[in-house]
DNA sequence: CGTCTCCTTGATGATTCTCAATGCGCGTGG
DNA sequence: CCACGCGCATTGAGAATCATCAAGGAGACG
C-alpha cells in the first residue's frame, strides 16, 4: 500500500477504530476504495436538496457541510462534515431524494465509497465495520440534535462555545488535533450560518471568547485555552464518551482475555 | 377485529398507507399489536436521554415530543410525535443509549410495537411495510432538518407559521384534520419550547397571526384561514408531496395495470 | 497597485427576553 | 354554593440580545 493511499483514509480509519474494533479485511476494503479521489472547489455543491442522492463518499481532506438555502439568500448549516466523515453509508437506504444540500466549505478531496457501501449491506462479510459506520451515523444524529439545542436554547456566546467543543471532540476522533489546537479552515460567515447568527455578531462573540481567554484564533488555527470552562458554559457532553466506545471496550477485552 | 382495535391503529395505518401500498397481512400484523395499550400522564417521561432505549411504540392518541432539558430549566423540543407516529421502529438498530428524552405532551395512549419491529427486520415477510416505516423515519429526519432551519434562520413570525404548516401536513397524513382545522392539544409554553422562543413572545406571535387572519386558535383547536400565505411566509414545502408518495404511485400502477 | 475576500469595529435599530400583573376557566375543599 | 388555588393565556414596560448598515484595515493575488 502506497503512502498516499494510507493518507487518504487515515482519518476515516482512525474514527472507525474508535467506534469498533475492525479487522485487517475491513481496513483492506477501505484502502481499496481510497485510491479513487475527487476534488471540489470551495462553494461547490456535491448534492442538491430534493434532487437525487449523490453516491457514497468519504472525506479525505477539507470540510463540507449539510445546509439549506432560503430563496432570499439566508443560509442555515445543519452540520459540518470533517475529514474521515462519510456520507451515504448506512443511511436510510430507500430515500428517494436528498434531504439536504451538501457544499464544500473548503477545497475538498473525497473518495468514492460505493464499493464500501454495497459491501456493508446485509448479509455482509464486514459486520464490525458496518457497526462502526452505524455508530458514525449515530454520532451524526446526535450532532444534529445538539445543533437544535444550540440554536434554539443557547445564547450566542454559549452557542459558539458549544460548537468549538463539538469540533474539538470530532476532530480529535479523526486524529486532527494536536494538543488543544486544531485547524479551522472555514470563514466566520460559515460559522455564523451554522450558529444561526449574523456574521458580524459571530465575529463579536469570537472576540469575546478570546478576551475571556477561553480560546485563541489566528490564521485559521484554533487553540482551546480553557476546555473545562468552555464545556461548562455550553453544557457540551461528548456523544460517545471515551469509556463507552466500542473500540475501547474491544481493547479492554483483548487486554484481559 | 373489534372497533376499539381498529381505532387504535387507525392513524398509523392511514399514514403508512400514504407511504406505501401495504398488504392485508401487513395490516393484520399491526392490528395484532394494537391491542396492548399503555397510558402516560402529561409530563410523563417515556424515555430518558443517555439512558436505555425504550421498547418500540406507536402512538394511539395524544402528542409526545422528543426534547432536551438543560440543567437550568431551559428546554428545547426537537419534534412532536403525533398519533400514528412510531418510535423505535426502523431506527438505527445498534444504538446503545437514547439520543433524546421523550415526554408525553398530553395524556398519551400508545401500543407496544416490539412484534412489529422484530417482524420487519431483514429477512422480513413484510417488505412493503418495512418500506413504509422507512419512509416514516425519513419524514422524521426531514422534520428534524427543517426544525434547524426554522429556529436558526426564520423570524419568530415565520417560525410559528412554518410549524403550523408542518403540523397541518403531518396531522393530515394521519387523518386528523377536518378541512383546514385540527386539534392543538398542547400549551403555548410547549410551542415556545419547540420554536426556540419564550412563552410570552410565542403568545404575541400567535396573536399577530390571528390578527393577520392567517389562522384562528381557540379552545385547543386551530383553523388555518390562509394556507397559501402561511406557506409563502415560512417557505414550507411538504417533505413528501402527494404525487411522490409510494401509496399514490402504487394506486396509479394498480389503476393502469 | 488595484481588487477582492475576510476580519474587525462603531452606531443604530429591530427583535426578543424578562419581570410583572391581570383575567379566565376549572377543579377542590370548606 | 362559594372561596380558593392553580395552570394557562394575555398584555405592558423596560432591558438585553442580536441584526443591519457602514466603514476601514490586513492580506492574497493577478
Amino acid at each position: 500500500m502506497t503512502p498516499s493511499r494510507l493518507q487518504s483514509c487515515n482519518h476515516a480509519l482512525r474514527k472507525l477504530q474508535f467506534f469498533n474494533k475492525i479487522s485487517a479485511a475491513d481496513i483492506a476494503l477501505i484502502r481499496k476504495s481510497a485510491t479513487i479521489a475527487q476534488r471540489f472547489n470551495v462553494g461547490a455543491i456535491l448534492q442538491y436538496e430534493s434532487e437525487d442522492i449523490v453516491s457514497p463518499k468519504v472525506i479525505v481532506s477539507g470540510w463540507a457541510c449539510r445546509l439549506h438555502m432560503l430563496p432570499d439568500g439566508r443560509r442555515q448549516i445543519y452540520c459540518f462534515l470533517l475529514p474521515g466523515d462519510s456520507l451515504g453509508i448506512r443511511e436510510a437506504p430507500n430515500t428517494a431524494v436528498a434531504r439536504s444540500s451538501i457544499m464544500a466549505a473548503t477545497p475538498l478531496r473525497v473518495f468514492d465509497a460505493r464499493e464500501i457501501e454495497s459491501a456493508l449491506r446485509p448479509p455482509t462479510a464486514h459486520p464490525e465495520l458496518a457497526l462502526a459506520f452505524d455508530r458514525a451515523a449515530e454520532l451524526e444524529l446526535a450532532i444534529i440534535y445538539s445543533q437544535i439545542v444550540r440554536i434554539g436554547r443557547l445564547s450566542a456566546y454559549e452557542r459558539a462555545a458549544h460548537l468549538f467543543c463539538e469540533l474539538s471532540y470530532r476532530l480529535g476522533l479523526a486524529g486532527l488535533t494536536n494538543g488543544s489546537g486544531f485547524a479551522l479552515p472555514i470563514t466566520q460567515a460559515m460559522l455564523a450560518d451554522s450558529l444561526g447568527l449574523s456574521a458580524v455578531h459571530a465575529n463579536r462573540i469570537l472576540t469575546q471568547l478570546r478576551r475571556d481567554k477561553l480560546l485563541e484564533i489566528e490564521n485559521g488555527h484554533v487553540c482551546i485555552k480553557d476546555s473545562n470552562t468552555l464545556c461548562d458554559i455550553s453544557g457540551f457532553r461528548p456523544p460517545f464518551p471515551a469509556d463507552s466506545a466500542g473500540g475501547a471496550e474491544a481493547l479492554a477485552e483483548a487486554a484481559s482475555g
